[in-house]
DNA sequence: ACAATATTCTACCGAATGGTTGAATATATG
DNA sequence: CATATATTCAACCATTCGGTAGAATATTGT
């Protein structure tokens, strides 16, 4: 695994952090929209919709194409595969060795409360 | 794959947003480490650290264990897998590109309440 | 009983977030 | 040109966040 900091991951993991956000790659997952667009299905104001894109757009997960007074937005899935794989990897270890010692954990747990109640 | 809100993911993705706190993970990946132990190994105050916790705790993704004046502190990877899950659905669609993509965004579309009220 | 230890609780601070409104900018259309 | 459209920018507000310091609580050790 790679080690140290990794601060894109910030940005990505607080960017699908929060549900409307989420919503709003569910809709770009189904291909490119405006922002007027995008607004129009959401229960909030243009700008708060603006500002929503922006932070998307700061997490590398959303790229804009402007085309005259249209503003496109296209959706750029590799920062979310690089936050899945983050995940993996901490899943895949839990998985196996951290099972393991949980199990072993209650165990110990369960011995001392017997020993020393 | 459960559509509709998933509220408990807000707090996991927020919590795991945030360096200081994956680095915690790490930690307690290793075992069970007091709050002390874990504030000793941070460069930020006591209580810093356990507002930390605090937060992790609330996402359910750390369990605490007061054993006298002791809070020790154990993970608890099960949330981690299910925002794992939610990422891996989304990758997979994101690397087929069917269109079955497309229906089931439409279909959701419909379905979600929050969306389009 | 007393003092040290482990920890939380409360209160505060500055910065970031999520949201609003109103003005500004650029572009398309009559 | 004038006007409607698509969008951002700027300011503001309330809340949350990451952090600090100090007081309070519970437990242990002498």
């Amino acid at each position: 695994m790679r080690r140290g900091r990794q601060p894109e991951l910030d940005g990505v993991y607080a960017a699908i952090a929060d549900p409307t956000r989420r919503a709003m790659l569910a809709v770009l997952a189904g291909g490119e929209v405006k922002v007027g667009t995008l607004a129009g299905r959401f229960p909030m104001s243009f700008n708060g919709v603006s500002k929503h894109v922006k932070v998307l757009e700061r997490a590398g997960l959303v790229t804009r194409r402007v085309h005259g007074r249209e503003h496109w937005l296209r959706l750029k899935p590799a920062p979310l595969r690089e936050a899945a794989r983050w995940l993996a990897h901490y899943r895949g270890f839990w998985d196996t060795r951290l099972d393991a010692l949980e199990r072993l954990l209650v165990q110990r747990a369960k011995h001392d409360q017997r020993v020393r109640p």
